[in-house]
DNA sequence: AGCTCTTCCTGAAAGC
DNA sequence: TGCTTTCAGGAAGAGC
């Protein structure tokens, strides 16, 4: 599934090949993932493709008026998440098309930009291009940007579980179940451990090992698990690199004890028991002769 | 605040 | 062999 390693990888081929194309037309198959296809068809053709970035899992098509009249602001930015099996791929028009295939954009030179996405958990919509700061900030920060302080910050005070902090896209934007995994095997943390109660060292640690791993996944190209493919339809290859994930059943490669796993936060959670340690277990559970009683004292005494 | 459950969707894999 | 069931998961929303 496409996290950040591999939106940039598709945002960098992209940024290679369509600055300068003017998008002559827009045709879509099935629409339930645009937010607004009609707002789309009115306001995209005709516009020049100025840029591609990315923000977080986000790939954001700048589009800018031909004529650049001072008084038409009528940029826009098209804005694409790829969800779990989105693919955005260049192609000659004339190139066979792929089944699932929803969107095309024609550019003027022959080519089209094309966009399948097989389940359709992805998304796509429009926005003028004075509204990206404003969408931006929804987001949280970039984990190759984030300071060693403001990471501390973010995720010191927190009393939830690391690894659904790190799959929360309004604390640290990009990262998704696989680099959420391999960052904590890194970091040597257990993913239900709770944030607020990491000492420093471990807090940078894990921003370290979240660095360490995301550029890591860049130079390979992103991870192919399932129907990851950049936008040259190619597939990348950090998948051969992975040390936890869907690793469950064989041995860690740092000590040989069986790699676990788990629901955490709603997600498969794969990790090593050893190299990473579950924090203290609550006591509670454990002497529960009389867990009913227990229970109700509890409560009575809340209310 | 943060957890679980549900929804969306398809294809692969497991079960019978 | 062939059909049916289960599962995976990014994000959003409901409900606790």
């Amino acid at each position: 599934m496409p996290e950040l390693p591999e939106v940039e990888t598709v945002v960098r081929g992209l940024r290679s090949s369509l600055p300068g194309s003017m998008i002559d037309e827009v045709r879509f198959g099935k629409t339930d993932f645009v937010d607004d296809p009609i707002l789309i068809s009115e306001r995209v053709p005709g516009l020049k493709i100025a840029g591609v970035t990315r923000l977080g899992k986000f790939i954001c098509i700048g589009l800018d008026p031909v004529s650049a009249s001072p008084e038409t602001s009528a940029g826009q930015c098209l804005i694409i998440h790829l969800g779990m099996t989105g693919q955005l791929t260049v192609a000659q028009s004339s190139d066979p098309v792929q089944s699932h295939t929803h969107v095309f954009f024609a550019l003027d030179d022959g080519r089209e930009l094309r966009y399948r996405d097989i389940r359709r958990f992805g998304r796509m919509l429009t926005i003028p291009a004075s509204e990206l700061a404003a969408f931006k900030s929804l987001l949280g920060k970039e984990p190759l940007e984030i300071e060693a302080e403001e990471f501390c910050e973010h995720f010191g005070s927190r009393r939830a579980r690391l690894k659904a902090l790190l799959l929360d896209q309004s604390v640290l934007c990009g990262i998704g179940n696989i680099y959420a995994d391999e960052s904590l095997f890194r970091a040597r943390l257990h993913p239900t451990r709770i944030a607020e109660k990491l000492k420093k060292e471990q807090l940078l640690a894990l921003r370290a090992a979240v660095r360490e791993v995301l550029e890591e996944a860049i130079l390979f190209r992103g991870s192919s698990v399932s129907d990851y493919r950049d936008s040259e339809g190619k597939r990348g290859n950090f998948q051969l690199k992975h040390r936890v994930y869907k690793r469950d059943g064989k041995p860690c490669v740092q000590c040989k004890a069986i790699i676990r796993r788990m629901i955490v936060a709603g997600r498969g959670t794969h990790f090593c028991p050893t190299c990473q340690p579950a924090g203290r277990v609550r006591r509670a559970a454990k002497k529960s002769m009389k867990p009913k009683v227990r229970a109700d004292k509890a409560k009575n005494k809340k209310s």
